[in-house]
DNA sequence: TTGATACTGAGACTTAGTCTCATATTCAAG
DNA sequence: CTTGAATATGAGACTAAGTCTCAGTATCAA
């Protein structure tokens, strides 16, 4: 199977792209990330390796395109990468108060999905599928009934 | 039924807010606004009635609170808005080459995602659910196969 | 080895949004 | 009505995320 390292190699070359340093580092660094990440949190990472912001941003474009990250979430105007070794496609469950992030796998509403796009005639690309809400443990936290203005 | 003017009358005075000419402008242009807008359209509009950029970020916050208007898309850092003039919910459709969104409602969809929450003992306060993709028109327009680099 | 091509970092720039503060409005009490 | 405490306002400074430009640098196919 191929690693990474070696799609993102193939990417390039099929693109008459150059296989640099700062493109690798981008790479490792955004791999080894923790699952979900920020575009800022990289560059905060690289800049330790000497990568420019701007080579950041390049680079996050390529690892998108060629599918080796993608983008998840957006709350708040913040967007959250993930990246893709193959994973299978999942959609999250997204805490309000502590930021926790659930994964879930849904193959009924992959479907009831697709079936809503053709009644639509709609050539479906990607989609972006988040609950808002509190997990258990803040739920816990805040246990006492909505309050309401004293 | 109670009008919006009403609804957010009532709001404003419960949190002992003022009723104030530059919030009732920010109001009737939200609520006049094509279906679904982004904050910088209502602060163009508004510059017309000499409403500044912060009062209209200010006061689309209370609408949003006072569920007047809720926020319904986030493409590529861009939110986008609509007034909930006792509209049910819906989830949309976003054609990425025009921009077109489409709307459609799909009770399935949300209880599995119900579910999906009991099962995780998540409690879910809101939700994102949208797919992009091209629609039909877009779809013709672009009619020969996905082209490959040359 | 080499040169055309692609890439780089620095930092200027943009855009969306937030914040501060001195002044102006609102509105409940009198 | 008047009045003044409470709240709201606009101007414009500020921030954060991201994009763009450009002069110098690295890559790689020949
Ligand atoms: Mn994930
Ligand atoms: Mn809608
Ligand atoms: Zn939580
Ligand atoms: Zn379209």
């Amino acid at each position: 199977m191929e690693t990474p390292r070696q799609a993102f190699e193939a990417f390039l070359r099929q693109k008459h792209l150059k296989l640099t340093q700062p493109r690798l580092s981008v790479l490792d660094t955004a791999l080894a990330a923790r699952r979900h990440f920020e575009p800022e949190e990289l560059v905060a990472d690289l800049r330790a390796k000497a990568v420019s912001r701007a080579t950041v941003y390049r680079t996050l474009a390529l690892l998108l395109e060629s599918g080796l990250l993608k983008e998840v979430i957006e709350t708040n105007g913040h967007r959250i990468y993930e990246p893709m070794h193959g994973l299978p496609h999942h959609d999250h469950l997204v805490c309000l108060e502590c930021g926790k992030i659930i994964e879930f796998v849904n193959p009924r509403i992959e479907a009831l999905q697709e079936a809503v796009c053709r009644r639509f005639d709609f050539r479906i690309v990607s989609h972006l599928h988040q609950i808002m809400g509190y997990c258990r443990k803040c739920q816990r936290k805040n246990a006492v009934a909505p309050r309401r203005p004293a």
